[in-house]
DNA sequence: AGCACA
C-alpha cells in the first residue's frame, strides 16, 4: 500500500529535520513556515535521543493540517528534505481544549502541566490568525500601516524588499525559509545593529512583488505582522 | 527511521 496510511489528523508529524537547529529556533521556524497553512495551536519538539529530528505542529483545523501535509512534502528546511505525515494520535493541547476527553491513560502525574498546556493553547488561539494574511492574500493588507510616521512616499517597486516589524529573535535563516518559497529568491540580508528589519532580494521586480503580496502581514510570532515595502535604492 | 506533549 501507499506509504503513509495514517488517517488525517489535526496535527502534522514532521521528520528528517536538521538536528543541529536549536529547539527554540526550530519551533519558531516551524511556526513561521507552517502558519501559512492555518492557525497553529502548538508546536512540539524535543531533543531527546529518540525524538530529535522530529516535531509536531498542531493546527486548529484538520483542513489546515491537510494543506500543510500536501504543501510541505520534501520542503527544503535547513538543508534537509522534510518528511510530513499525520500524527498518529491526538495532541494533548486538543484533548484538554475540546473538553470531550482528557489525556488520562498515559499520564496521571500531571494536572498542573495540563493547566499550563491549556494556558498556552489559549494564548496561541487568541493571537493566531496568521493564515489570514498569507492565505486570503488577495485582501490581506491589514498590517501595512503599522507605526511609521513616514512623510516620505514609499519606494517604487524594485527587486529588493524591505521588511519591518520583525521580532527580535528572527534569524536570516527563518526569513530565508519563508521567502525562498517564491521564485527568483536571491538572498536575505539582516543588519546586526538594526534588529527588526531585513532586506530580501529577488532577481526581478515582478518576483519581489509576488513574494510581497504573499507574505504581507505574515506573522512570524503572533504579535509581529511583518510590514513589507520596497527598499529605497 | 524514530509518534510526544520538558
Amino acid at each position: 500500500m501507499l506509504s503513509g496510511d495514517i488517517p488525517p489528523n489535526q496535527t502534522v508529524y514532521l521528520r528528517n529535520l536538521n538536528e543541529k537547529v536549536k529547539k527554540e529556533e526550530l519551533k519558531r521556524s516551524l511556526y513561521a513556515l507552517c502558519s501559512q497553512y492555518g492557525r497553529i495551536l502548538d508546536v512540539v519538539a524535543l531533543k531527546t535521543p529518540k525524538l530529535r529530528g522530529q516535531a509536531w505542529v498542531v493546527f486548529s483545523e484538520i483542513t489546515a493540517a491537510t494543506n500543510a501535509f500536501r504543501g510541505l512534502q520534501e520542503f527544503d528546511f535547513y538543508g534537509k528534505r522534510m518528511r510530513v505525515q499525520y500524527a498518529k494520535t491526538k495532541s494533548d493541547c486538543l484533548l484538554t481544549e475540546d473538553g470531550s476527553s482528557a489525556p488520562k491513560e498515559k499520564r496521571k502525574k500531571q494536572e498542573e502541566k495540563a493547566a499550563e498546556k491549556k494556558r498556552r493553547a489559549e494564548e496561541a488561539q487568541q493571537s493566531g490568525p496568521n493564515a489570514a494574511a498569507a492565505q486570503s492574500n488577495g485582501t490581506g493588507y491589514q498590517a501595512s500601516r503599522l507605526g511609521k510616521t513616514s512623510q516620505e512616499p514609499p519606494a517604487p517597486p524594485n527587486n529588493i524588499l524591505f521588511i519591518q516589524n520583525l521580532p527580535a529573535e528572527t534569524t536570516s535563516m527563518m526569513l530565508q525559509i519563508l521567502f525562498q518559497q517564491y521564485p527568483g529568491f536571491r538572498e536575505v540580508r539582516m543588519i546586526e545593529a538594526k534588529p527588526g528589519i531585513a532586506f530580501v532580494e529577488y532577481e526581478d521586480d515582478s518576483q519581489s512583488m509576488v513574494a510581497m503580496q504573499a507574505l504581507q502581514g505574515f506573522k512570524i510570532t503572533p504579535y509581529n505582522p511583518m510590514a513589507i515595502s520596497y527598499a529605497k535604492k
